[in-house]
This record gives C-alpha cells, structure tokens and sequence, in this order.
DNA sequence: CTTCCCGTGACAACTCCGTGACATCCCCGA
DNA sequence: TCGGGGATGTCACGGAGTTGTCACGGGAAG
C-alpha cells in the first residue's frame, strides 16, 4: 500500500490525519518540521506528501520548490489556512499538486489522496534539468552554471550525472552505471567511473575533499543527493 | 518561446499564474477584464489564450465567440469555477479547445499549456525568420543579411539553420539534421554536416574561429544560440 | 558549356577518455 | 588501538576519437 509523508506542525491535526489515513490502510510518516520532512522526502521516498503551508524551520514553499528543484516528482497535496487565498495560488506555482483549505472534511481530503495517488508518475525518468546549491544543470543544451558562472563539463560527465540523477538519493553502483552511461560495447574499468565522478567533484561541489552531492558509499557505489 | 494572453479579473490568480508561465520561460501578457483582453488578441496575436470564465465588461464566452467569429484561431484554455459543469461544456461549444476548473493545480493547467500548444504548433516548427546580432534571416524568401549587406547562401545553408534554429539551445546531433535536412533516401556522411556547419559560421559569425551562435558540443553534436 | 553546389576524403589540431601508478582513506580483525 | 588489505582519491600521460579546414571531382541547373 502506499506511504503518505504527513508534515505539519500542529499535532492535532496531525494525529488526526494520520489515524484517518492509518484507518484507510495507508502506511503514514510524519514530521513535524520543515527540515525533518525534508530529509524524510530523501530517505523514505514517500507515494505522496501532505504539507502544511505554515511550519517552523522551513515553509511549506521553500520545500515544495526546494523539492521540485531537486528533481522530486512525488504528488504534493498542500494545506493551507482560510483566506490564504493569494498563498494557495503560489503554493500551486511552486509545484503542489492539490491543496485543501483548513479546516478540512476528512473525506473530501481522503479523495483527494485516492485521485493525486491514482496519477501514477513515471519512476526514474532522467531528469532534464537539474538543480542544487548553486549549481544549474541543463541536459538539453548541455549547459551548467555554478554560482551563475558557466562551467564547461564534458558529455561523459553530463551523461554520469544524469544517470546519478534519475536515481536521486540512491546508490548507483559502477557496474550499473557503466551500463546505463558508457553501454554495452564499450566497457572500460570501473576505475573510469572514479576518475569522472572525481572532475564532477572538482566542478559542482563547493568543497571537492568534502563531497555534499556527490558522495561516495564504500564498497557499494556512487550516490546523488541534491 | 510562445507567448499566452492571460485574461483573468482575480489578481491573486492572475499573478499566480503569470510568474509561473514565465517560469517556464512563456511570455506572459494579462488583461484583467474582456475588452482589453480582446484588443489585446488582435494586437499581440498571442499562442494561446488563457481565459476565465467570468469576467467583467464581457464574458469569457462572449470573448470566446466573439474572437472565433472573427476568425481568430489560437488554441483557448478556459477556467472555470468549480461547480458550473453545464458551463464547461458551453464554453467548448463556444470554441475553447480545454478547460481547468478552479481551484486548479499548476502542474495540471502548465501539462495542458504544453499539450494545447504541442497540437497548434507542430513540434520544432521551423522559423520563418531568424534574427540575431547583426544577421537577418527569412527562410521564405531565402534572403539573408548581415550588418544590412546581403549575403549569399546556399539552400543547404538556409535548410541546415532553419534545423538548428527550430531548437534554439538545444543541441541537435549530426544524425537528426542528416534526417531533418538530408531526409532518408539521400544519407550522405556526417561529415558533410561539419562543412556546412564550417561555411555557415565563416557567413554568419562575426569570428568564424570564436563562434558564439552556431556552437559545437564536443561528442554530441551542434547547437543554435540566437 | 559554364557555373555553382554538394559530397567526399585527407590531414592537422584538438578534446577528451581510459589506464596505470601512487597516495590516501576506510573498514575490519587482531 | 593498531595495522593490514582492499577500496577510493588523485594525477599525468598516451592514444583514440572528434572536429576544423581545405582541395578536388562529380553532377545538376542554367
């Protein structure tokens, strides 16, 4: 059954939300913060996300666009207080799928999880911008930009970062990569892949000797978070 | 980039709904009532027309048949309140070619921009002129110019351009300009494209060795920046 | 027949990639 | 806690592949 990210602050409602989804056989998570909910997002690759506009450390906004900017593609259903009439409007902007206004009829927000849920999104599909810190990435003009200065990156490494990419927050090993980016005629050592993500490195990330993004899993493989 | 007339009286959503458009690099004109609105569709000859529904001075049906009478045919998407069905299907009698119902999700309404606009405009429509720097380009009349001096070109110029600018910074390969330009039967080698490429840029840049809008990207292909 | 294009091939210059060597780091067992 | 072995970071180099450029010949159009 799918698992449904609950992140609002008020427990109330949030209890309240979680035993109804509990109840319709959902596997509910929830946060209560901005920042939670957003590592909760990495890690637990939640069906869907119900969000509070309102929240400590990080507004419903800056991680909805802050999400959508990374490449996540999780349906997002927003909640919003009465009369935030011009906040729902820029909520939707920045990439929600839905909002429901509090306070709220349980049911009516229940079909709406069942129609954002019913729009499957397609898994894994290569992104064709990318987005992080300072870095800007189009795969389609094969440009980047880091802290608005442009960079010049070679095809093999727009086409490693993409793979990485299209697998956001999950390790990619070398065999796979060397698949999905070099193909099956030519296979080089594993070491090349090293030897790229190793300019990657050197290009996006602020401090090269402490990868951020583009972090290395010891004896699995490679892995992108944004 | 297309460009969409909004015609909306609600300023919250007028807003909301022009910063996301241009987000995703859409001119974006508004008209907060139907008769600017409608002065603004024979004067700017918009892509697409997004038009609500109820609007002041003159009805987004009124407008709709109004501008379809008179032979206007850009593609219009139609908001509607929640809960006027029996409008909906009015307003497609009408001639709009979709509708949203408010409250909408962005995503929704930007997925339907992109379909209504992928039907109007074949994709990759070629240009029918191209002007950039000090170049004027008219692929009708196959005349070209730059700094106001004629300039001669060849038809597999013109063709090979046109290809290119019809995906403005997005790199084309070798491969898809052999099949856009050369088509299927006549297959020369892909080292015919680099010379065409070569005698464009000693014709149309100003450095031929620097060029700053027929660019190549090593391994992939050509890219057209105006 | 002349003229203009177009496609090809050859060559040079250049970019980028893969490899190997060495340094460094991480994990695990003693 | 320490040390060893495997895994990874880093660097420089040679070569393979890609592209810029030019000259030539064939063919179509006038």
């Amino acid at each position: 059954m799918s698992v449904i990210l609950v992140i609002e602050d008020d427990p109330s409602i949030l209890r309240g939300l979680a035993d109804n989804l509990r109840f319709e056989s959902y596997e509910v998570l929830t946060a209560a913060d901005g920042e939670i909910g957003c590592r909760m997002i990495r890690e637990h690759k939640p069906d869907l996300i119900i969000l509070d506009l309102m929240l400590p450390k990080m507004s419903g906004y800056e991680l909805c666009r802050k999400a959508r900017g990374e490449g996540v593609t999780t349906p997002i259903l927003m909640l919003t207080a009465r009369g935030e009439e011009a906040d729902r409007v820029l909520g939707l902007d920045l990439g929600a799928d839905d909002y429901v206004t509090k306070p709220f009829s349980v049911r009516e927000l229940l079909a709406r999880v069942r129609a954002l849920l019913r729009r499957a999104q397609p898994p894994n599909a290569p992104p064709d911008e990318l987005r992080f810190e300072d870095v800007e990435v189009d795969f389609r003009s094969y440009e980047a930009r880091k802290g608005g200065q442009p960079l010049e990156m070679t095809r093999k490494e727009f086409q490693l970062l993409r793979a990485l990419a299209a697998r956001a927050c999950e390790v990619v090993t070398r065999d796979e990569l060397l698949n999905e980016v070099w193909g099956y005629e030519n296979y080089p050592s594993t070491r090349t892949v090293d030897n790229h993500i190793a300019s990657l490195r050197t290009k996006l990330e602020t401090n090269p000797a402490d990868p951020r993004h583009l972090k290395t899993v010891h004896g699995v493989g490679y892995k992108f978070v944004a």
